[in-house]
RNA sequence: GGAGGAGUGCCCGAGUGGUUAAAGGGGACGGACUGUAAAUCCGUUAGCUCAGCUUACGUUGGUUCGAAUCCAACCUCCUCCA
């Protein structure tokens, strides 16, 4: 739907980020009325995000943005517990370490696209451990568990796909929603925070809050989702062969972000570069409408800006120059990503098979030997066939590393240290 | 507590004693073609010290020359009954 009044709203409907809306008129209406505060959760469950977490830290951002207060609320209770939502098994407990650990991890994000200050609009960061933790377990039942009922809570989709996979849901996770519901009435009552957003996976849970507010006499409360991200051929985002798109340059490098971005399906490009640029849409109407292999020169917008914001411009054009010169120049830029090798090992010879594994370009040797065997490898761009192949100084370069590739569009220099 | 049914590789799903590392599909990866796109076609898709060996069909034992397939116990889930 279109047609709000807010600018807040306006702006995510405008760039595709809202799927679901809870009472969009009067959410609206509290939007122009005044500074609002809305959150987004995020469960400790990596050391990094990812780049489906992207999308509401960019919903937080607008809100920032458009006047009002964004918090981030980190998981540190809830991730004790572990949100079944569609998932077809149950998660491995993560111990408090852990969790302290990846929560570190993940923080370093948001400073990059989020202002915290104490101003009125400053964001909060916040971690739901402080309350959750020092619930006491009868007292929390009569006060919040007898608002929910169960016979509802099992005919949400999101415990669905466990149930009719025959999957057993432990009591434990089954535990997540409610605690997911009090924290958004705990954030409503220590910072009148009105709204919460997430993936539209989320729905079920957000909404749980709204009802447990309405019930336990708070204000009304608001939910809204955005949509799950997949490309036009309907894969979902974020996932490539060597695992989840992170956000933390030392688990994702920002030059393979800006690649992950530049190989954008046409039919994306401009869905994309609402979503993950901040450029003006009357900017992003005009990259869209370039035809052929032009759209191109959209796609590689698209990763720069995409990438500034995360990893920071420099960076972003770093990768822009490196994926010029390695694509277009065919030469082998000082600035690929690289891997460290001991200049001892490589003096005396590494077995191909082993490398390949260490660039990350095979999990197993046996998966490198195939990938030898299919003509996908290369060394200093000439092709490989000899999987026993032992690779040692006389490989290196005049500048010192050899260029190891895979296929077309996977290299990595390696170095000897 | 009783009766019946189910559990297969990343996912779905065939297979009911012997070329079965397990059909087929999906996904993923690689190759060709292109524009570092899509679509299409081809190949690969358990591990290893790889012309060989090891581990695999819920778990543990058993029968057999030989088991994913037969038997027993156990675990988990589903349906009906109490």
């Amino acid at each position: 739907m279109s047609g709000y009044k807010s600018d807040f709203l306006n702006v995510l409907d405008e760039r595709g980020l809202i799927h679901q809306v809870s009472d969009a008129a009067a959410l609206d209406k509290a939007c122009i009325d005044g500074r609002i505060a809305g959150y987004v959760g995020y469960d400790a469950t990596a050391t990094s995000l990812h780049i489906g977490n992207l999308i509401s830290i960019t919903m937080l951002y607008w809100l920032q943005e458009t006047g009002h207060q964004p918090i981030t609320l980190m998981g540190g209770g809830t991730s004790m517990v572990g949100d079944p939502s569609f998932r077809d098994d149950q998660r491995s407990l993560l111990t408090a370490e852990k969790i302290d650990e990846n929560i570190g991890g993940i923080k370093k994000i948001f400073g990059r696209m989020l202002r915290y200050d104490e101003s009125p609009t400053g964001a909060i960061m916040v971690n739901n451990a402080d309350w959750l933790l020092e619930l006491k377990y009868v007292d929390f039942l009569r006060e919040v568990g007898r608002h929910f009922s169960v016979n509802r809570m099992l005919s949400y989709d999101s415990v669905k796909l466990r149930l009719d996979r025959e999957q057993s849901l432990s009591f434990l996770e089954f535990n997540y929603m409610i605690m997911q519901g009090y924290d958004f009435v705990e954030l409503s009552r220590r910072y009148g925070c009105v709204l919460q957003m997430g993936g539209s996976d989320q729905w079920g849970n957000i909404v749980n809050g709204l009802d447990l507010s309405h019930r336990m006499g708070g204000p009304q409360l608001y939910a809204l989702t955005t949509p799950l991200l997949t490309t036009s051929s309907g894969a979902k985002m974020g996932k490539t062969a060597s695992g989840a798109v992170w956000l933390n340059g030392d688990l994702f490098s920002p030059y393979d972000f800006w690649q992950y971005f530049r190989n954008t399906e046409d039919a994306d490009v401009g869905r994309f570069l609402k979503i993950f640029t901040r450029l003006p849409l009357n900017e992003i109407a005009k990259l869209v409408a370039l035809g052929g292999a032009e759209i191109n020169e959209a796609k590689k917008i698209l990763a720069t800006h995409a990438t500034a914001i995360v990893h920071g411009l420099e960076a972003a054009e770093q990768a822009a120059e490196t994926a010029r010169q390695t694509f277009e120049e065919g030469i082998a830029a000082d600035t690929l990503p690289s891997i460290d090798v001991a200049a001892g090992d490589l003096a005396n010879g590494i077995g191909l098979l082993t490398l390949l594994v260490q660039a990350g370009f095979a999990n197993t040797n046996s998966e490198a030997r195939r990938h030898i065997q299919g003509g996908a490898v290369r060394i200093n761009d000439a092709s490989v066939s000899d999987e026993r192949l032992v690779v040692s100084s006389t490989s290196l370069s005049p500048d010192g590393s050899i260029k190891l590739s895979l296929g077309r569009k996977k290299h990595v220099l390696v170095r000897p240290k």
